[in-house]
DNA sequence: GTGAAAGCGCTAACAA
DNA sequence: TTGTTAGCGCTTTCAC
């Protein structure tokens, strides 16, 4: 049954001196070796590299920490991991992450502070490095415990006066100005907006957005068709529901969300309302299943690709070059009108 | 800008040694207290605790780690992050992980074996203390890294001949039974199955069980309808596509995942044929959409909740009581049809 | 260019 | 019940 151990004895796995006993070398050189971080002569670099090879050594990254300082993991806390905006983001990251040499720990906080909080200490127990916080605004308190240890962070959408941490800035406002726009010139006068949680930062910002953006289109804003919901399939649906008992309903509504127009989609076809003929719908994230609904999502869209470069731009940049007073501090990720098959004139146009 | 700094010197983080200092007692103590591993007198271990607010301490888990040889991280490997099978999956594992004090390393194989190899790698680095491979029958190359470091592994739809190994069964009989059962009961014959990709375990597993289906129904079939796609949204409307070139095409068909079906369902609306009228649509998964596509689902369930607890589970018992010779090492998950409204009676029925 | 040795922060064995 | 001490596996001075 036993595989060939080569050298190492019986049960314990080879560790740096193990290696060091096969090449003949210090384990020292050993050391130097796996990290090119000074000059090993050839003749040596080869006996080692061939020693770690036969014994299929693997550096323990725990003692490589605990030494170093460096733990090369970068966490990532997202509000929700099965909104698929979540997931998109993540694997932007991790690809970035990876191919710079760090392992990426991550964590949803569905929401909830004290689970927030559990994650905060959880990354820090574990020494992250750094710290993206992709909760969009529900971070507040608990941004203390990262940046008084020290820790680079990034946020979503929330200005932090701390020289560790750095903001992406989402700018909302062009994508949703040219949904509006484009619904406006479509012949659409009564455009609701189904909101996220107030408790969202960033939901209060599109929904802003989305009031300055009628403004400046000249359209009518209707305080009772800017609803709250939550930024879930579900909420779609009760979204819709609350709209559609108005005596005169609104033609065209905007969301927060791809999770909630996707909702409200559904929510429409149960009714018998045909979208877009009846009903123009726009979401916003542009997530992969946009494409795919029924009719196709017209859509704000957020790139996740953009966000996690831009996070992790940031992260590195604190990480590699902590007293440069010069850092950016603040990136920007914008937004753009995906036009496809949820929008069309108002009925009767 | 200072923050109270209370007892720890200007800079560094307090250690196990300064909270020993502060509450007057021997850094044994302090570890006693913090992992209740002995008796700790009660008024001791008030003293710990209240320095270690005071401190505002954190144990450093790479200390931890390095000393006593669990990590208290578990990995999990899926097969790609963006199919929402899996975080929902992910979620469920989360969750009982760090109920259970175990912290989770995500990473997805993209289906690439040199991925795949390299997540392995970084998990054994990280010194995981048990790791779930949830990609589904893509695995086998790289498993035996894992195994050959002694490291308790489970796996979807694969069996290994290794104590440290156990295995998640997949019935996904029961479920593709039930559903050719209710197609065959709403008169269909003709029904068409779009495959997974081949180099998948379970996607050949599910194929198989569907012409085994089909067979207990009494029911044609067709090589040519089984049709190999992959399991993505896209690869849904090139099955689609080939599906409608037949001059006699199928009255209904049974997709081997959700995404799969959901990409049926939009390339039929865009080809102008109706779900379920001209066309009924099963899936298999039950993702969190499945219920609000248009028209809503008809689908296999595998529950994820059930597959990430029995992961848990197989792993928790490995690492736990590693030598207990009874040890379970196989579970079973199985899988239920989900009627929703993607299928009907065949056209002129 | 290479090696010897100190020590990262902690747990666990042993003493008291 | 509590303290002392020896490492866990590695990186990093500091000699040579």
């Amino acid at each position: 049954m036993a595989r060939k151990t080569n050298y190492s004895s019986p049960d314990k796995l080879p560790d740096i001196r193990t290696v060091a006993a096969l090449a003949k070398v210090s384990i020292a050189t050993v050391s130097r070796t796996i990290n090119d971080s000074a000059q090993v002569s050839d003749r040596l670099s080869k006996r080692v590299w061939q020693a770690i090879k036969q014994l299929n050594y693997l550096p323990n990254t725990h003692a490589r920490t605990l030494v170093s300082g460096r733990s090369h993991l970068l966490g990532i806390i997202v509000e929700n991991i099965t909104n698929p905006f979540f997931p998109e983001l993540i694997q932007s990251f991790e690809e970035i992450a990876v191919a710079h040499g760090y392992e990426i720990l991550i964590s949803s906080s569905n929401s909830d502070p004290a689970v927030l909080s559990t994650c905060v200490r959880r990354l820090l127990e574990r020494k992250a490095d750094g710290v993206a916080i992709m909760t969009f605004g529900e971070e507040e308190p608990f941004i203390d415990q990262i940046v008084n240890r020290n820790v680079p962070i990034v946020l979503a959408e929330f200005k932090l006066d701390d020289p560790k941490a750095s903001t992406i800035l989402l700018d909302y406002s062009t994508g949703i100005h040219e949904a509006v726009q484009h619904l406006a010139e479509l012949g659409h006068r009564e455009i609701a907006f189904l909101a996220g949680p107030h408790n969202l930062h960033s939901a209060l910002t599109r929904e802003n957005d989305f009031i300055a953006a009628m403004r400046a289109a000249d359209l009518p804003i209707q305080k009772k068709w800017i609803i709250e919901c939550g930024h879930t399939l579900k909420s779609g649906v009760t979204g819709f529901e609350r709209l559609r008992k108005f005596t005169a309903p609104p033609t065209a509504v905007i969301c927060s969300n791809d999770m909630l127009a996707i909702g409200v989609l559904r929510a429409a076809y149960m009714r018998g309302m045909r979208v877009p003929q009846d009903l123009s719908v726009v979401g916003l994230d542009d997530i992969d299943f946009a494409e795919f609904t029924l009719p196709p999502l017209t859509t704000i869209r957020l790139s996740r690709i953009d966000l996690a470069h831009a996070a992790f731009k940031a992260l590195c940049a604190q990480i590699e070059d902590p007293h440069n007073p010069h850092l950016q501090r603040e990136f920007l990720v914008s937004t753009s009108l995906v036009v496809r098959g949820s929008t069309a004139p108002p009925p009767g146009r």
